[in-house]
DNA sequence: ATAAAATGCTACCAGTTTGTAGTATTTAGC
DNA sequence: GCTAAATACTACAAACTGGTAGCATTTTAT
């Protein structure tokens, strides 16, 4: 029901950056608005470029921009990312298959409930949260 | 969006002693249907008579039942026992506070549906579990 | 060339969660 | 009383997450 801190970063990360969408943002400059421990912040950092999402520059005057569109990077994108693939909830009781006889009261209710907040947000852009 | 496995064992154990409701449970005989690792089921057993759910009788013949009736038992209880219920849905962004200057256009979708999620399961008993 | 400013990489540390092992304690049945 | 069957307790191991530290590498400005 909570995403990881490592998710959680993500999102300010590129949420904040997508506010100037096409300036070189500098791990030293994310780290005076965003206040996340600086090591780990360049650690995200690597990885969301890794992930596609942006593009490092190195050197003097390097730093950080988008890689794509950000009304083209959708949140659960993000959220697969950084939390694997396979956050998407199956079983509230965390069988892979239902192990049960016949399925629970809970199943319908449980899986409507997720479906309507992986559609929330794998229909969200960057570009969207913005755009208040 | 994922329980811990503590607490999708404990539901598991708690659903599949209420299909038995007034009978007495054994960690042994649990172990040989759930297949839960044999030595933290037996934590987690004690742990779920801490906290008021079942009750032990210690001893040959012993076991665990019910301290209450599963009509009374809300599987919100028994996810804040097992987690904690600090996970009140906030900010999906991990703000305590809002941090931006205006709320962005996440935080209605966000508590709204999480609020649909906690609703369901402090509605949800474990004897409607059952009830299909 | 050299120094400075930036990212990349590797290794380690601490806390939490999950799982294992062994022993102690309680109680029923004989 | 003694033994067997059950839960209770304690300590430890393994894996994961979050965080820290230091050095390597790349590039620009001078
Ligand atoms: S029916 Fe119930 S136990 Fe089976 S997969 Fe669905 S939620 Fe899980
Ligand atoms: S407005 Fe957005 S950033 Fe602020 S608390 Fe709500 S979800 Fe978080």
């Amino acid at each position: 029901m909570k995403f990881s801190k490592t998710t959680e970063y993500s999102l300010r990360i590129l949420s904040h950056m997508s506010l100037n969408e096409n300036e070189l943002h500098s791990a030293e400059g994310l780290y005076e608005h965003l206040k996340i421990p600086k090591k780990y912040l360049q650690r995200i950092l690597t990885d969301l470029a890794r992930s596609g999402f942006i593009q490092s520059i190195r050197g003097r005057n390097g730093g950080f921009s988008f890689a794509r569109s950000i009304d083209k990077i959708y949140l659960s994108e993000i959220i697969n990312a950084t939390e694997g693939f396979d956050w998407t909830p199956k079983c509230m009781f965390g069988f892979g298959e239902c192990a049960l006889d016949s399925p629970c009261k809970m199943h319908d209710l449980w899986v409507d409930a997720n479906q309507s907040m992986l559609t929330m947000l794998s229909s969200t852009t960057l570009a969207d949260l913005k755009s208040k």
